[in-house]
DNA sequence: TCCTATTATGCTCATGTCGAGTATAATAGA
DNA sequence: TCTATTATACTCGACATGAGCATAATAGGA
């Protein structure tokens, strides 16, 4: 407490909210957007919010028309490399994660909504490994480490290798931030580059958004991505009745992966997420499906969660 | 985009930055406070500052001359009651995280540092459940539920069982925030009350401290529980070289309760998160400990941290 | 010197959880 | 009736976890 902490306008800096708003439709899991997918929805902190979040909840309904449901603060952000002048206000951007149904996705324009892996192709695991990897991102990582100090040109490659899962390593779907900052530092991101603006240059390097909003959904998939295997958050993005390979599906598109059919509804049915409501559909294609719904109960039960220390007894 | 997002002075706002830094020193955890225990370090986010870590480090080594070693971003919290008059500006609190190991808490003056405990009485269950927990906290927490409408009365008191572990229900160690806020609520906590400053008094409620600091004290204390579980953060706390009892007792003061020791060493051990240093030290009683050390490798390899979802095959 | 308290470490055992895969059941449509 | 497709039930081995028993080294007395 050495120094003035008065209110004088020196101090004062410019918040923005913004927000990560996620679903998955028709199998693919998608992002709400403004500007034709150009940016996330957002705007500043005001005096007449309530709260952060009423604030945030305010901007998005007004953008894009969507009520926003669950939400959880993501990260707080000043903005990278925009210094600004004596004059200006710095800007600090407060992100949220939103989830979202896939009815609530449909009601609108679809150009509201953009696919995740339009703008991360190399996160899209399911298929297959992206062919953007090895055609395209790894000679010019390799490029990007070898033009370099001989120093840092070991590290550099192993920080590629690790995040991308090269040279036989193994591919980790909660690296999305690291992978995308690892492109920006390399400069292979539309970011990252001074030049003209082909914002919509359909690329291996994924569709580029205004400021650091893609940095900000990086963020929001690596948390999500994390966040499905120790939560159940996954039930906030399906509909009220679902079958277990609805759900299967759903999980599969946000973590970029398949999933071993049998164990995943074991591990579902063990830890009692779902129960049967008795109904079943014929609409899956083969062998009609049971329907399921969330259990509500686990939301209480799961606020006591696991631990993973060897507790000692009584 | 549909309002006035322009540099005008409305949506000037406050910023201001807080660290938790925590350590564990003669057993006990502690937190790096100023005033006497009665706040955290923190400033104002100034134009000068080159980022929102670099003015952390900043405020805390001018405010208690601790150098800042590991830190994470904790939470934004808008102050929470305190709505401003129109011409005031509105505040942000952005905390972080700190880690800090033994030997620089002791090279300064002892009272920077307050016990965790301290300021959340019914944390510490290593030695048994806190007295406080039965003789002071059930029967108000109960009190308070029952002066309820019938609709509120059942789920005041779930959620207060829930939480604390009543009812023979289980102790969750990482419920911090929640406890404290249900404290809150209740109107059982020194800053939920308007009444005079006895910021002192030592009761089975807790220290008091200035404004939300103390909720986001619990906030980093909760952080810090559930992370010791997935990441090696630990040895952020401990000296280079320790023993594995000394280990367990570092994570044992942070969770606050007991672990299994032969459960703990094997745990450690087949994680391979330490290496033996070959050398052995007596000073700790019984027969001699081996002295382990850090396994610095373990931090890149960690970085590719583990799933949960039952991935299909390659 | 031998006994005791104290801490360090090694091992066992029953139970769970997880990755992988085999086998069987119900549908629709050709 | 056959085939393609999806749903569901089980099995097996490897490995992790909770709980404890047993043994090894020290220091400090009796």
């Amino acid at each position: 407490m050495k120094q003035s902490h008065g209110k004088d306008e020196r101090h004062a800096v410019k918040v923005e909210l913004i927000a990560v708003v996620a679903a998955v439709a028709g199998g693919q899991p998608v992002v709400l957007t403004i500007g034709q997918g150009s940016a996330l929805p957002s705007g500043p902190f005001e005096l007449g919010h309530r709260s952060l979040q009423a604030g945030l909840r305010e901007w998005v309904e007004q953008q894009t028309g969507h009520p926003l449901g669950y939400i959880e603060q993501l990260y707080t952000f000043a903005d990278r490399d925009r210094i600004s002048d004596e004059h200006a206000l710095r800007a600090i951007s407060i992100s949220y994660l939103g989830l979202a149904r896939e009815d609530s996705a449909e009601g609108r324009p679809r150009r509201d909504w953009g696919s995740w892996y339009g703008y991360f192709p190399w996160e899209d695991h399911r298929a297959a490994p992206p062919p953007a990897i090895a055609e395209t991102l790894t000679p010019r990582l390799k490029n990007w480490a070898e033009n370099s100090g001989t120093a840092s040109r070991e590290e550099r490659w192993h920080r590629a290798a690790l995040a991308f899962g090269l040279d036989g390593r193994p591919w980790n779907d909660e690296l999305v931030l690291q992978r995308y900052e690892l492109l920006y530092e390399a400069g292979l991101v539309a970011e990252a580059l001074r030049g003209p603006d082909n914002a919509h240059e359909p690329s291996a390097l994924g569709r580029k958004m205004v400021a650091d909003h893609r940095r900000i959904l990086a963020t929001g998939i690596a948390r999500l991505r994390t966040k499905i295997k120790y939560r159940p958050v996954v039930f906030e993005l399906m509909p009220p009745f679902f079958t277990l390979l609805q759900l299967q599906r759903t999980v599969e598109a946000l973590a970029g992966r398949l999933v071993h059919k049998q164990n995943f509804r074991r591990l579902i049915e063990q830890q009692e997420l779902v129960e049967d409501t008795g109904e079943t559909t014929t609409e899956t294609g083969g062998r009609p499906a049971k329907l399921f719904r969330f259990r509500p109960a686990v939301l209480m039960e799961r606020t006591v969660a696991g631990t993973k220390l060897p507790i000692a007894k009584a």
